[in-house]
RNA sequence: GUGGGGGUAGCUCAGCCGGCAGAGCACCGGGUUGUGGCCCCGGAGGCCGCGGGUUCGAAUCCCGUCCCUCACCCCA
Protein backbone atom coordinates (compact mmCIF):
# COMPACT_ATOMS: atom_id res chain seq x y z
CA UNK A 1 0.00 0.00 0.00
CA UNK A 2 1.46 3.39 -1.44
CA UNK A 3 -0.15 6.18 1.02
CA UNK A 4 0.89 8.93 -1.03
CA UNK A 5 -1.88 10.88 -2.48
CA UNK A 6 -2.23 10.80 -5.94
CA UNK A 7 -0.26 13.05 -8.30
CA UNK A 8 -0.93 16.79 -8.31
CA UNK A 9 -3.55 16.37 -5.50
CA UNK A 10 -2.75 16.75 -1.64
CA UNK A 11 -3.79 16.87 1.63
CA UNK A 12 -4.78 20.08 3.57
CA UNK A 13 -3.72 19.82 7.19
CA UNK A 14 -3.91 21.89 10.15
CA UNK A 15 -3.10 24.80 10.46
CA UNK A 16 -3.31 25.15 7.04
CA UNK A 17 -6.57 23.60 6.74
CA UNK A 18 -8.10 26.83 9.04
CA UNK A 19 -6.32 29.63 7.03
CA UNK A 20 -8.05 28.02 3.69
CA UNK A 21 -11.30 28.23 5.59
CA UNK A 22 -11.13 31.86 6.99
CA UNK A 23 -10.46 32.87 3.17
CA UNK A 24 -13.44 30.71 2.00
CA UNK A 25 -15.34 32.28 4.67
CA UNK A 26 -14.39 36.05 3.57
CA UNK A 27 -15.08 34.92 0.35
CA UNK A 28 -18.40 33.72 0.42
CA UNK A 29 -19.69 36.06 2.77
CA UNK A 30 -18.86 39.02 0.32
CA UNK A 31 -20.35 37.14 -2.44
CA UNK A 32 -23.53 37.13 -0.37
CA UNK A 33 -23.22 40.82 0.55
CA UNK A 34 -23.42 41.43 -3.28
CA UNK A 35 -26.52 39.46 -3.60
CA UNK A 36 -24.85 36.42 -5.02
CA UNK A 37 -26.53 32.79 -3.88
CA UNK A 38 -24.70 29.59 -3.59
CA UNK A 39 -25.07 26.62 -5.92
CA UNK A 40 -24.15 23.39 -6.14
CA UNK A 41 -23.37 21.64 -8.91
CA UNK A 42 -21.66 17.94 -9.93
CA UNK A 43 -18.17 17.17 -9.60
CA UNK A 44 -19.09 15.21 -13.03
CA UNK A 45 -21.19 16.19 -15.84
CA UNK A 46 -21.81 14.73 -19.33
CA UNK A 47 -18.54 15.10 -21.34
CA UNK A 48 -20.56 17.40 -24.00
CA UNK A 49 -21.43 19.96 -21.08
CA UNK A 50 -17.47 20.38 -21.26
CA UNK A 51 -16.48 19.48 -24.61
CA UNK A 52 -18.99 21.97 -26.64
CA UNK A 53 -18.96 24.83 -23.60
CA UNK A 54 -15.61 25.48 -23.06
CA UNK A 55 -14.73 24.72 -26.65
CA UNK A 56 -13.91 21.42 -28.76
CA UNK A 57 -10.59 23.30 -29.56
CA UNK A 58 -9.44 24.00 -26.06
CA UNK A 59 -6.27 22.59 -24.22
CA UNK A 60 -8.47 21.80 -21.58
CA UNK A 61 -11.01 19.58 -23.66
CA UNK A 62 -8.22 18.25 -26.13
CA UNK A 63 -5.79 17.12 -23.09
CA UNK A 64 -6.93 18.22 -19.55
CA UNK A 65 -9.87 16.64 -18.59
CA UNK A 66 -10.34 13.53 -16.41
CA UNK A 67 -13.20 11.38 -18.59
CA UNK A 68 -14.54 8.38 -17.81
CA UNK A 69 -17.38 6.21 -18.85
CA UNK A 70 -19.80 4.92 -16.31
CA UNK A 71 -21.74 1.53 -16.45
CA UNK A 72 -23.87 2.54 -18.54
CA UNK A 73 -21.33 3.51 -20.70
CA UNK A 74 -22.01 7.17 -20.64
CA UNK A 75 -18.99 9.55 -20.49
CA UNK A 76 -18.71 11.73 -18.27
CA UNK A 77 -15.87 13.86 -16.92
CA UNK A 78 -14.65 15.53 -14.06
CA UNK A 79 -15.31 19.51 -14.09
CA UNK A 80 -12.13 21.18 -15.07
CA UNK A 81 -14.04 24.42 -14.19
CA UNK A 82 -17.52 25.38 -12.81
CA UNK A 83 -18.56 28.00 -15.31
CA UNK A 84 -20.36 25.23 -17.57
CA UNK A 85 -22.10 23.28 -15.29
CA UNK A 86 -23.72 26.40 -13.58
CA UNK A 87 -24.67 27.15 -16.89
CA UNK A 88 -25.97 23.83 -17.54
CA UNK A 89 -27.75 23.70 -14.43
CA UNK A 90 -29.22 27.43 -15.72
CA UNK A 91 -30.90 25.70 -18.66
CA UNK A 92 -32.10 22.03 -17.25
CA UNK A 93 -33.85 24.34 -14.33
CA UNK A 94 -35.20 27.55 -16.26
CA UNK A 95 -33.73 29.62 -13.95
CA UNK A 96 -34.72 32.14 -16.52
CA UNK A 97 -38.14 32.15 -15.67
CA UNK A 98 -38.18 33.41 -12.35
CA UNK A 99 -36.99 36.85 -13.10
CA UNK A 100 -33.20 38.06 -14.07
CA UNK A 101 -30.82 38.60 -13.30
CA UNK A 102 -30.03 35.81 -11.67
CA UNK A 103 -26.91 36.03 -9.30
CA UNK A 104 -25.33 32.56 -8.59
CA UNK A 105 -21.62 31.93 -6.42
CA UNK A 106 -19.46 28.27 -6.16
CA UNK A 107 -17.14 27.01 -4.45
CA UNK A 108 -15.11 23.71 -5.27
CA UNK A 109 -12.86 21.44 -6.37
CA UNK A 110 -11.97 21.14 -10.29
CA UNK A 111 -9.80 18.77 -12.05
CA UNK A 112 -7.56 19.23 -14.97
CA UNK A 113 -4.95 16.95 -16.12
CA UNK A 114 -1.97 18.90 -16.57
CA UNK A 115 1.46 18.56 -14.56
CA UNK A 116 1.64 19.76 -11.77
CA UNK A 117 3.43 22.79 -10.80
CA UNK A 118 3.82 26.14 -8.29
CA UNK A 119 -0.08 26.97 -7.88
CA UNK A 120 -1.29 23.86 -10.50
CA UNK A 121 -2.70 21.16 -9.66
CA UNK A 122 -4.57 18.20 -11.04
CA UNK A 123 -7.48 18.91 -8.23
CA UNK A 124 -7.26 22.52 -7.03
CA UNK A 125 -10.54 24.67 -5.74
CA UNK A 126 -12.01 27.60 -7.38
CA UNK A 127 -14.76 30.25 -5.78
CA UNK A 128 -16.14 32.00 -8.09
CA UNK A 129 -19.44 34.24 -9.23
CA UNK A 130 -22.11 34.22 -12.22
CA UNK A 131 -24.21 37.18 -13.07
CA UNK A 132 -26.56 35.71 -15.81
CA UNK A 133 -29.06 37.42 -17.78
CA UNK A 134 -27.46 40.78 -17.72
CA UNK A 135 -25.35 42.38 -21.21
CA UNK A 136 -25.18 45.49 -19.30
CA UNK A 137 -21.98 46.78 -18.47
CA UNK A 138 -23.00 47.46 -15.14
CA UNK A 139 -22.67 43.75 -14.45
CA UNK A 140 -18.83 43.08 -15.73
CA UNK A 141 -18.15 46.00 -13.63
CA UNK A 142 -20.07 44.69 -10.63
CA UNK A 143 -18.31 40.87 -10.38
CA UNK A 144 -14.66 42.73 -11.47
CA UNK A 145 -15.17 45.05 -8.39
CA UNK A 146 -16.46 42.32 -5.83
CA UNK A 147 -13.29 40.40 -6.63
CA UNK A 148 -11.51 43.37 -6.34
CA UNK A 149 -12.50 43.90 -3.12
CA UNK A 150 -12.16 39.90 -2.05
CA UNK A 151 -8.48 40.41 -2.47
CA UNK A 152 -8.31 44.11 -0.91
CA UNK A 153 -9.79 42.57 2.17
CA UNK A 154 -7.07 40.06 2.36
CA UNK A 155 -4.09 42.56 1.73
CA UNK A 156 -3.47 40.65 -1.32
CA UNK A 157 -1.87 42.92 -4.13
CA UNK A 158 -3.14 42.33 -7.29
CA UNK A 159 -2.47 44.03 -11.10
CA UNK A 160 -6.09 43.59 -12.26
CA UNK A 161 -5.32 43.71 -16.38
CA UNK A 162 -8.59 43.91 -18.43
CA UNK A 163 -8.85 43.33 -22.14
CA UNK A 164 -12.12 42.67 -24.58
CA UNK A 165 -11.99 39.89 -27.20
CA UNK A 166 -15.04 40.98 -29.39
CA UNK A 167 -17.99 39.19 -30.34
CA UNK A 168 -18.94 36.90 -32.87
CA UNK A 169 -19.59 40.09 -35.00
CA UNK A 170 -15.66 41.51 -35.13
CA UNK A 171 -13.62 38.67 -33.58
CA UNK A 172 -13.81 36.43 -36.38
CA UNK A 173 -12.28 39.60 -39.26
CA UNK A 174 -9.65 40.37 -36.40
CA UNK A 175 -8.34 36.07 -36.27
CA UNK A 176 -7.94 36.86 -40.12
CA UNK A 177 -6.30 39.81 -40.30
CA UNK A 178 -3.77 38.34 -37.26
CA UNK A 179 -3.23 35.20 -38.99
CA UNK A 180 -1.91 37.05 -42.54
CA UNK A 181 0.47 39.24 -40.75
CA UNK A 182 1.65 36.25 -38.71
CA UNK A 183 2.20 34.49 -41.41
CA UNK A 184 3.79 36.81 -43.18
CA UNK A 185 6.19 37.40 -40.56
CA UNK A 186 7.34 33.80 -39.43
CA UNK A 187 10.65 34.60 -39.59
CA UNK A 188 10.68 36.27 -36.40
CA UNK A 189 9.11 34.55 -34.41
CA UNK A 190 10.18 31.50 -32.01
CA UNK A 191 9.42 27.95 -32.75
CA UNK A 192 6.44 28.02 -30.21
CA UNK A 193 5.17 30.68 -31.98
CA UNK A 194 5.49 29.54 -35.94
CA UNK A 195 3.16 26.48 -34.59
CA UNK A 196 0.73 28.91 -32.79
CA UNK A 197 0.43 30.91 -35.78
CA UNK A 198 -1.65 28.44 -37.02
CA UNK A 199 -3.40 26.67 -34.20
CA UNK A 200 -4.27 29.95 -31.64
CA UNK A 201 -2.86 32.93 -33.29
CA UNK A 202 -4.17 35.22 -30.28
CA UNK A 203 -1.97 33.29 -28.18
CA UNK A 204 1.45 34.83 -30.29
CA UNK A 205 0.56 38.30 -28.59
CA UNK A 206 1.21 36.95 -25.50
CA UNK A 207 4.70 35.16 -26.06
CA UNK A 208 7.46 36.17 -23.49
CA UNK A 209 10.15 35.44 -26.02
CA UNK A 210 12.20 38.16 -26.93
CA UNK A 211 12.52 37.19 -30.69
CA UNK A 212 8.53 37.58 -30.78
CA UNK A 213 8.59 40.78 -29.19
CA UNK A 214 9.25 42.68 -32.75
CA UNK A 215 6.54 41.03 -34.80
CA UNK A 216 4.20 40.94 -31.99
CA UNK A 217 4.74 44.86 -31.37
CA UNK A 218 3.62 45.09 -35.03
CA UNK A 219 0.51 42.96 -35.04
CA UNK A 220 -2.90 44.52 -35.76
CA UNK A 221 -4.80 45.35 -32.46
CA UNK A 222 -7.55 43.75 -31.58
CA UNK A 223 -8.61 46.93 -30.29
CA UNK A 224 -8.61 48.28 -33.65
CA UNK A 225 -11.14 45.60 -35.05
CA UNK A 226 -13.33 45.77 -32.44
CA UNK A 227 -17.29 46.93 -33.32
CA UNK A 228 -18.87 49.60 -32.36
CA UNK A 229 -21.01 47.77 -30.33
CA UNK A 230 -18.30 46.44 -28.09
CA UNK A 231 -16.34 49.47 -28.17
CA UNK A 232 -18.49 51.19 -26.19
CA UNK A 233 -19.07 48.16 -24.27
CA UNK A 234 -15.51 48.40 -23.03
CA UNK A 235 -15.33 52.13 -22.46
CA UNK A 236 -18.54 51.88 -20.50
CA UNK A 237 -17.14 48.91 -18.30
CA UNK A 238 -13.99 50.92 -17.78
CA UNK A 239 -15.61 53.78 -16.93
CA UNK A 240 -17.80 52.05 -14.14
CA UNK A 241 -14.53 50.64 -12.80
CA UNK A 242 -13.10 54.48 -12.78
CA UNK A 243 -15.90 55.81 -10.70
CA UNK A 244 -15.95 52.98 -8.09
CA UNK A 245 -12.14 53.66 -7.78
CA UNK A 246 -10.81 50.01 -9.08
CA UNK A 247 -7.87 50.34 -11.19
CA UNK A 248 -6.54 48.65 -13.57
CA UNK A 249 -4.31 48.23 -16.71
CA UNK A 250 -5.68 47.82 -20.42
CA UNK A 251 -3.43 44.71 -22.12
CA UNK A 252 -4.58 44.18 -25.63
CA UNK A 253 -2.67 40.98 -25.52
CA UNK A 254 -4.43 39.26 -22.52
CA UNK A 255 -6.28 36.21 -24.16
CA UNK A 256 -8.08 33.60 -22.47
CA UNK A 257 -7.96 29.73 -23.27
CA UNK A 258 -11.51 28.87 -22.92
CA UNK A 259 -13.89 29.51 -26.25
CA UNK A 260 -16.96 31.11 -24.67
CA UNK A 261 -15.89 34.44 -23.88
CA UNK A 262 -16.85 37.27 -25.53
CA UNK A 263 -16.24 40.96 -24.61
CA UNK A 264 -14.77 41.65 -21.25
CA UNK A 265 -11.83 39.43 -20.09
CA UNK A 266 -9.90 40.10 -17.13
CA UNK A 267 -7.31 38.69 -14.69
CA UNK A 268 -5.82 39.26 -11.43
CA UNK A 269 -2.30 38.61 -11.52
CA UNK A 270 -0.10 38.87 -8.39
CA UNK A 271 3.19 40.31 -9.78
CA UNK A 272 5.12 38.69 -7.28
CA UNK A 273 4.51 34.86 -8.32
CA UNK A 274 5.82 32.72 -10.45
CA UNK A 275 4.50 31.29 -13.37
CA UNK A 276 1.24 30.33 -12.22
CA UNK A 277 0.58 34.28 -11.35
CA UNK A 278 -3.47 33.94 -12.45
CA UNK A 279 -4.97 34.05 -8.79
CA UNK A 280 -8.74 35.08 -10.15
CA UNK A 281 -10.11 35.25 -13.60
CA UNK A 282 -12.96 35.38 -15.54
CA UNK A 283 -14.98 37.59 -17.99
CA UNK A 284 -18.12 37.85 -20.16
CA UNK A 285 -19.80 34.79 -22.09
CA UNK A 286 -23.05 35.63 -23.66
CA UNK A 287 -23.40 32.83 -26.16
CA UNK A 288 -22.68 29.47 -23.83
CA UNK A 289 -26.25 29.37 -22.19
CA UNK A 290 -27.64 28.78 -25.76
CA UNK A 291 -24.92 26.77 -26.60
CA UNK A 292 -25.75 24.36 -24.40
CA UNK A 293 -29.19 24.38 -24.90
CA UNK A 294 -31.20 27.52 -23.21
CA UNK A 295 -32.36 30.69 -24.53
CA UNK A 296 -29.65 33.07 -25.57
CA UNK A 297 -28.81 34.87 -22.20
CA UNK A 298 -25.80 37.30 -21.54
CA UNK A 299 -23.64 36.80 -19.07
CA UNK A 300 -20.29 37.63 -17.02
CA UNK A 301 -18.54 35.96 -14.06
CA UNK A 302 -14.96 35.26 -12.47
CA UNK A 303 -13.03 32.41 -10.83
CA UNK A 304 -10.90 32.64 -7.78
CA UNK A 305 -7.96 30.03 -7.45
CA UNK A 306 -8.07 29.13 -4.37
CA UNK A 307 -4.56 27.09 -3.94
CA UNK A 308 -2.72 30.36 -5.61
CA UNK A 309 -4.41 32.50 -2.83
CA UNK A 310 -2.88 30.50 -0.77
CA UNK A 311 0.23 30.69 -1.80
CA UNK A 312 -0.18 34.95 -2.19
CA UNK A 313 -0.05 35.02 1.38
CA UNK A 314 -3.33 36.61 2.41
CA UNK A 315 -3.95 37.93 5.80
CA UNK A 316 -6.61 35.79 7.90
CA UNK A 317 -6.25 37.02 10.90
CA UNK A 318 -4.94 34.04 13.88
CA UNK A 319 -6.55 31.32 15.52
CA UNK A 320 -8.90 32.72 18.01
CA UNK A 321 -7.19 31.12 20.83
CA UNK A 322 -8.96 30.69 24.78
CA UNK A 323 -11.02 27.96 26.29
CA UNK A 324 -10.59 25.66 29.13
CA UNK A 325 -8.09 22.60 29.25
CA UNK A 326 -9.28 20.60 32.19
CA UNK A 327 -5.99 18.67 33.87
CA UNK A 328 -6.93 15.76 35.82
CA UNK A 329 -3.98 15.00 38.59
CA UNK A 330 -4.75 11.11 39.36
CA UNK A 331 -6.81 8.88 37.99
CA UNK A 332 -9.76 9.30 40.61
CA UNK A 333 -9.81 12.64 39.17
CA UNK A 334 -10.21 11.83 35.37
CA UNK A 335 -14.06 11.46 35.77
CA UNK A 336 -14.67 14.32 37.18
CA UNK A 337 -12.55 16.02 34.84
CA UNK A 338 -14.25 14.98 32.19
CA UNK A 339 -17.77 15.80 33.64
CA UNK A 340 -16.48 19.20 33.52
CA UNK A 341 -15.11 19.46 30.06
CA UNK A 342 -18.50 18.31 28.83
CA UNK A 343 -20.61 21.13 30.81
CA UNK A 344 -17.79 23.71 29.88
CA UNK A 345 -18.47 22.27 25.92
CA UNK A 346 -22.06 22.21 26.22
CA UNK A 347 -22.20 26.01 27.32
CA UNK A 348 -20.23 26.36 23.72
CA UNK A 349 -16.51 26.98 25.55
CA UNK A 350 -13.72 25.70 23.96
CA UNK A 351 -12.41 22.87 26.24
CA UNK A 352 -10.13 19.45 25.97
CA UNK A 353 -8.63 17.00 28.20
CA UNK A 354 -5.75 14.59 28.22
CA UNK A 355 -6.51 10.87 27.00
CA UNK A 356 -3.22 9.85 27.19
CA UNK A 357 -2.67 9.24 30.60
CA UNK A 358 -0.02 11.85 31.03
CA UNK A 359 1.53 13.53 34.08
CA UNK A 360 0.19 16.86 35.55
CA UNK A 361 2.70 17.96 33.87
CA UNK A 362 3.13 17.05 30.32
CA UNK A 363 -1.11 17.85 30.36
CA UNK A 364 0.01 21.77 31.17
CA UNK A 365 2.36 21.44 28.42
CA UNK A 366 -0.04 20.00 26.47
CA UNK A 367 -2.61 22.89 26.81
CA UNK A 368 0.10 25.72 26.27
CA UNK A 369 0.75 24.12 23.04
CA UNK A 370 -2.56 24.03 21.96
CA UNK A 371 -3.37 27.45 23.50
CA UNK A 372 -5.65 27.00 25.98
CA UNK A 373 -6.28 30.32 27.95
CA UNK A 374 -7.41 28.63 31.20
CA UNK A 375 -6.84 25.70 32.89
CA UNK A 376 -8.83 24.22 35.51
CA UNK A 377 -7.23 21.32 37.45
CA UNK A 378 -8.84 18.61 38.97
CA UNK A 379 -7.06 16.64 42.20
CA UNK A 380 -7.60 14.95 45.13
CA UNK A 381 -7.85 18.27 47.44
CA UNK A 382 -10.49 19.95 44.55
CA UNK A 383 -12.44 16.58 44.77
CA UNK A 384 -12.54 16.83 48.09
CA UNK A 385 -13.29 20.63 48.21
CA UNK A 386 -15.79 20.50 45.35
CA UNK A 387 -13.79 23.33 43.55
CA UNK A 388 -11.37 23.35 40.84
CA UNK A 389 -8.26 25.10 40.42
CA UNK A 390 -8.38 27.87 37.48
CA UNK A 391 -5.28 28.61 36.33
CA UNK A 392 -4.98 31.88 34.00
CA UNK A 393 -2.15 30.63 31.22
CA UNK A 394 -1.36 33.97 30.23
CA UNK A 395 -0.73 36.26 34.01
CA UNK A 396 0.41 32.61 35.79
CA UNK A 397 -2.37 33.57 38.36
CA UNK A 398 -4.71 31.12 39.85
CA UNK A 399 -7.64 30.67 42.08
CA UNK A 400 -9.82 28.46 43.55
CA UNK A 401 -13.46 28.35 41.90
CA UNK A 402 -16.51 26.44 43.09
CA UNK A 403 -17.21 23.43 41.07
CA UNK A 404 -20.37 24.46 40.25
CA UNK A 405 -19.65 27.99 39.08
CA UNK A 406 -16.92 27.15 36.54
CA UNK A 407 -18.51 27.69 33.66
CA UNK A 408 -19.44 31.01 34.66
CA UNK A 409 -16.27 32.30 36.11
CA UNK A 410 -14.63 30.91 32.77
CA UNK A 411 -17.37 32.36 30.50
CA UNK A 412 -16.52 35.54 31.90
CA UNK A 413 -12.86 35.27 31.96
CA UNK A 414 -12.74 34.40 28.45
CA UNK A 415 -14.98 37.30 27.48
CA UNK A 416 -12.63 39.65 29.12
CA UNK A 417 -9.61 38.18 27.15
CA UNK A 418 -11.47 38.62 23.84
CA UNK A 419 -11.73 42.57 24.84
CA UNK A 420 -8.41 42.49 25.37
CA UNK A 421 -8.90 43.80 28.59
CA UNK A 422 -6.47 41.26 30.11
C1' G B 1 3.65 15.80 -23.58
C1' U B 2 9.12 18.38 -23.20
C1' G B 3 13.40 20.00 -20.22
C1' G B 4 16.28 21.20 -15.36
C1' G B 5 16.78 20.04 -9.95
C1' G B 6 15.73 16.56 -6.11
C1' G B 7 14.03 11.95 -2.92
C1' U B 8 18.33 10.20 4.07
C1' A B 9 14.15 10.61 11.22
C1' G B 10 7.49 13.69 11.71
C1' C B 11 9.86 18.60 9.37
C1' U B 12 14.36 21.27 7.29
C1' C B 13 18.69 19.23 5.75
C1' A B 14 24.18 17.35 6.32
C1' G B 15 26.73 12.82 4.99
C1' C B 16 27.88 11.23 -1.36
C1' C B 17 36.43 10.92 -3.48
C1' G B 18 32.55 3.38 -1.31
C1' G B 19 34.01 1.23 5.20
C1' C B 20 29.23 1.38 12.18
C1' A B 21 23.12 6.48 9.62
C1' G B 22 23.91 12.23 11.67
C1' A B 23 22.37 17.54 13.24
C1' G B 24 18.68 21.26 14.32
C1' C B 25 13.57 21.65 15.19
C1' A B 26 9.34 18.72 16.61
C1' C B 27 7.81 14.45 19.78
C1' C B 28 8.05 11.47 24.68
C1' G B 29 10.08 11.18 29.73
C1' G B 30 12.87 13.29 33.87
C1' G B 31 14.84 17.67 36.56
C1' U B 32 8.97 19.51 41.10
C1' U B 33 4.12 13.54 45.57
C1' G B 34 -0.08 18.41 42.00
C1' U B 35 1.46 23.12 37.72
C1' G B 36 2.83 25.40 30.99
C1' G B 37 6.50 28.64 28.29
C1' C B 38 12.91 29.46 29.11
C1' C B 39 16.86 26.21 30.61
C1' C B 40 19.37 21.35 31.74
C1' C B 41 19.51 15.82 31.29
C1' G B 42 17.77 11.50 28.92
C1' G B 43 14.80 8.66 25.29
C1' A B 44 12.21 7.07 21.14
C1' G B 45 12.10 7.48 16.07
C1' G B 46 15.32 5.32 9.49
C1' C B 47 13.40 -0.86 3.81
C1' C B 48 18.87 6.29 3.09
C1' G B 49 11.81 6.37 -2.59
C1' C B 50 11.55 1.40 -5.13
C1' G B 51 13.94 -2.48 -8.30
C1' G B 52 18.27 -4.28 -10.43
C1' G B 53 23.74 -4.01 -11.32
C1' U B 54 29.19 -3.29 -9.92
C1' U B 55 31.95 -4.52 -5.31
C1' C B 56 34.69 -8.24 0.04
C1' G B 57 31.48 -4.11 1.33
C1' A B 58 26.67 0.76 -1.59
C1' A B 59 22.91 6.24 1.54
C1' U B 60 27.45 7.02 -1.50
C1' C B 61 29.14 4.45 -8.14
C1' C B 62 25.96 2.63 -12.71
C1' C B 63 21.05 1.48 -15.06
C1' G B 64 15.83 1.46 -14.74
C1' U B 65 11.46 3.06 -12.42
C1' C B 66 8.09 5.87 -9.34
C1' C B 67 7.30 10.26 -6.87
C1' C B 68 8.25 15.38 -5.60
C1' U B 69 9.77 20.06 -7.44
C1' C B 70 10.73 24.19 -10.96
C1' A B 71 10.02 25.75 -15.89
C1' C B 72 7.69 25.16 -20.89
C1' C B 73 2.79 24.28 -23.18
C1' C B 74 -1.76 25.82 -21.14
C1' C B 75 -4.33 27.67 -17.22
C1' A B 76 -7.24 29.23 -11.56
Amino acid sequence: MDPRAPKGTMDILPPESARRRRVVEAALSLFGAYGYREIETPIFEHTEVFARGIGEGTDIVQKEMFTFVDKGGRSLTLRPEATAGVARAFVQHRLDTSGLPVKLYYHGPMFRHERPQAGRFRQFSQLGVELMGSASPGSDAEVIALCAEFFAGLGVKVDLVMNSVGDAECRPAYVEALKGYLEQNLDGLCEDCRRRARANPLRVLDCKAPKCSGVVKGAPELGEYLCEACRSHREAVEGLLEAAGVSFRRDGRLVRGLDYYTRTVFEFQDPELGGQNALAAGGRYDHLVEELGGKPTPAVGFSIGLDRVMLAGPETGEEADGGVYVVAIGDEARPKAFALAQKLRKAGIRADLDHMGRSAKAQMREADREGFRLVAIVGEEELEGGFVTLRDLESGSQERVNEDALVEEAAGRLRGAAWGAG
